[in-house]
DNA sequence: TAGATTGTTAATCGATTAACAATC
DNA sequence: TAGATTGTTAATCGATTAACAATC
């Protein structure tokens, strides 16, 4: 059957976690996975994959499952990850250089091209082998490149003026470490790792469980 | 009036969005803020935000709004920010060293007290003065400090080991950076922190917008 | 007082789950 | 064939939004 549904944001932030079962599944020599057992491995239920796969397709066998290896590729086309996708990085702090260093970026579609930091003193710098550019270079390499994806490791203070930087280059989706919400555009996707928010919404839950509310 | 119902986990979730939001606005010398404003910072309606806090009490004054000092130590309180809680990390590669060379736990009421590798050519070196335990270690960590959460950035292919070991331990919360999904027993909550992934979602709207879909 | 904004209810919207005919 | 599992529909569940009386 046709879908004509867009797909809502919720199923395609889920399709990266079902391709990275699929890539273990099949590292482990497995040829054929049921919903069922997909669901378990990620703690999703069987419906909601089955649901959220019919959105772009039908990709498993009534009685049998689906074929990891077919069912993998599927997602990765979905995803545009058939194209190795050009990445900069702006901001080379101590978690800067530990993404830069980061040696999964290639054989996860991605390639890491540029990395750019505001500090004079860290301007010609290299990190693995990379030079630090000045962040008056960010739109020369975006453009040259074509790049539309950028890592942004900055502290909040110059968050929003180095998206507007990013923007203004041609940048369209950026991955933010800065613990502030920065303003973009329509037509620039913004997403946040935000790892003190995360820990300080389960202390919520410590606090609750230390004082016996549950 | 009274709320008795317990608030849903995506509310617990943006808690810590407002409190950071109105700790900036608290430093820029704001002393009040309505929903409207505060939402417009954080791209959040006004609505919810109202809402959000309604779960927890009336915090705000009809025709004026929220005052800022009252309202973040409100959400600090119910936070369970009141007091420090100490935590561990376990994992000292290029992230986990990053992660233990953070300088702001401290300010956000999380003190990291054991810094812990498997590597027995880390164990005895340290990371800013914080020496490196073997992970035999945690057990008495966990239980002479009273350690309730643990962030974790350990390679996939030993997350669930850990996440066993640190359970066993005692500890009730934790905050993974491993690309994989670990079960953990009832009662501990486990978080991730996945940047590759998020990237691949947004893949996703890059390539379809590259092929002039939208 | 008049204007502004809260807290809360009800309406809407959207996502998840259950169930099952289709079919391998 | 009998058993298993898909893809899809309809039912359920939950979250967001709109609206407004209460009130500062």
């Amino acid at each position: 059957m046709e879908r004509l549904d867009t797909p809502p944001d919720v199923v395609i932030r889920r399709l990266p976690l079902y391709a990275r079962s699929l890539r273990y599944l099949l590292q482990e020599g497995v040829h054929s996975v049921s919903s069922q057992e997909l669901g378990e491995r990620i703690n999703v239920t069987a419906a909601q994959i089955r649901k959220d796969l019919s959105y772009f397709g039908e990709f498993g066998k009534q009685g049998i499952g689906y074929d990891v290896q077919k069912l993998l590729s599927h997602i990765e086309h979905i995803l545009g990850l058939t194209q190795e996708w050009p990445i900069i990085l702006v901001g080379t702090g101590h978690l800067g250089q530990a993404i830069a260093r980061y040696e999964g970026f290639r054989s996860r579609g991605l390639r890491l091209v540029g990395l750019f930091d505001d500090d004079p003193a860290k301007v010609g710098q290299s990190v693995d082998s990379m030079l630090i550019l000045s962040n008056e270079e960010i739109s020369r390499v975006v453009q040259e490149q074509g790049v539309k994806l950028a890592i942004m490791a900055v502290p909040a203070s110059c968050a929003q003026d180095v998206t507007d930087l990013l923007v203004a280059a041609g940048i369209r989706a950026i991955l933010s470490y800065a613990p502030i919400i920065v303003q973009a555009p329509e037509g620039v996707w913004v997403r946040y790792i935000d790892p003190i928010a995360v820990l300080h919404s389960m202390t919520y839950y410590l606090a609750r469980y230390e004082s016996n509310l549950f």
